[in-house]
DNA sequence: GCTTGACCCTCCGGCAGGGGGAGAGCCGAT
DNA sequence: ATCGGCTCTCCCCCTGCCGGAGGGTCAAGC
């Protein structure tokens, strides 16, 4: 017979270490039911072991504290679910995310690439429809997507007329600290009527030196990796955001394998 | 014209931070190839960008450090590409792993399981052949699939018979600090000869506090929650390692929609 | 009632893998 | 000579705990 349910007790029943016990403790996931003012011995009570059951599952799935915090203190299981499910699709996508990278490595590992010629071309600032936000890095291909998707139907409804290949600019903010401005365009000859996310821009000019990407965007850092290589031996000061040219790219197909994409730094600062 | 390379420019043309390429001097995965000794200035070489994508990915893959060192401490490229696949497959499995936790989740969200009534049960020491190693909590499933099925070809080769279901023991430290002693069992008359991993062994008494479990493995923490509720209840303590007992499970059929589980908590410390 | 050993407490430090910012030094273009 | 934009080192912060030191507590056995 004992009286109260202590730490150890408890750690033994919920499969919780001692330790995480008393870190949940401090950072308020999951409270004594009772606390000894003399000793500070924690007690605990068996309402609680399904509470730590779900923490254990949570946390096992990655789930941040702070993020189970709030499912336990969701208002009623209908919200608690709802707040699961989202992390549950969220891990999925990143599931997805890890399985592609994966098959491209072990892709590279077994036949690695050819080298593409390097080329130095020079832009022209451009009246063009686009799309201008700030993105996450881990978003961007689902944002690319979205957004040239968006673009070319609101292109199509304003029945203008594209004067070159779609494109993209690329704050290198958005590679070296996960967050940056990016902006997806096609080239017009009158302004677009600004509908949803799309607005009349000027793509600004630029002399770039480039190189061109076959396939899917999901290995494009080598062949950045290539240019950036070029760039430095040639002791070209890099400035400006990357600039991609999409010669062939989700507008024109849906399957990636085709797509045809011409990358570039801006190796000189553009006039104003 | 810029005669070196320096560490703002390398993190353009890497798309690794300032920071990160700091970091990464100092734990020994990245030199700068030249470092000015008046002004400590890191001083890069575009033979490094290849270098720099390998670690990006491999990072950006969960990689630790000390193994992206390993792999590029390689002394040719098969041994890198086996280190790389070596670390893929681990992925893979924690994928899938992830994917059977989430799938799981979205069950119980659905419909959650009835209770189950508990019992108790008193064991007597019995004689068996088992397995017990070391293991860590999430490698359980794979080694006690593994052991069993070991186990079992060993008893049936040497033409034991078995005096009841197979059963394992699990040290609370598997749960509690991830990794301890775990035995897989299965009773017979006569000693196994000790062949592999195999040995001969004796279960000790026990006096048990059981709730069936139906089903896979994977959400039996749920029914052992309920079996923590329910000892911590009334009032009885919990004292020694984890008892299964496959009633119906792996040697019987490899579906695991029909296993069938009886888990026990000792409530009492076994006599010596 | 007292000792003993197994608990429990708090506090400090550390792990990966960096990020943020302070304060000072450096570089090179005008 | 100056100025703006680099860069340097240092130190603390983050998440989610684990390990250990040093010291108090609890309950069982004598």
């Amino acid at each position: 017979m004992r009286s109260r349910v202590t730490i150890g007790d408890f750690s033994r029943a919920s499969h919780l270490s001692v330790k995480t016990l008393r870190h949940y403790h401090e950072v308020g996931l999951l409270e004594p039911s009772e606390i000894d003012p003399e000793s500070g011995y924690r007690y605990y009570s068996e309402g609680q072991i399904p509470v730590a059951q779900v923490i254990r599952r949570l946390r096992g799935l990655q789930m941040p504290v702070a993020e189970v915090r709030s499912v336990l203190a969701a208002p009623d299981s209908d919200a608690r679910s709802r707040l699961i499910v989202e992390h549950l699709d969220h891990l999925e996508s990143e599931l997805a995310q890890t399985r592609t990278a994966v098959e491209e490595l072990r892709g590279l590992l077994e036949h690695p690439d050819a080298a593409q010629p390097i080329d130095y071309r020079t832009f022209a600032p451009t009246a063009a429809a686009g799309i201008q936000q700030t993105v996450d890095r881990d978003d961007i291909f689902a944002w690319w997507q979205g957004a040239l998707g968006e673009l070319s139907g609101t292109v199509q409804a304003q029945e203008l007329d594209a004067t070159g290949p779609s494109g993209g600019l690329y704050a290198s903010e958005i590679f070296q600290h996960s967050r940056g401005q990016a902006t997806v365009f096609i080239p017009t000859e009158s302004p677009i009527k600004a509908v949803g996310r799309v607005v009349s821009l000027l793509v600004p000019a630029a002399e770039l030196a480039v190189i061109r990407h076959h396939g899917s965007p999901s290995n494009i850092d080598l062949t950045y990796g290539e240019l950036g290589a070029y760039v430095m031996k040639h002791e070209i000061s890099i400035d400006g955001p990357l600039r991609e040219t999409y010669l062939r790219g989700y507008i024109e197909t849906t399957n990636p394998d085709d797509w045809e994409t011409e990358i570039g730094w801006p190796i000189f600062r553009t006039s104003d």
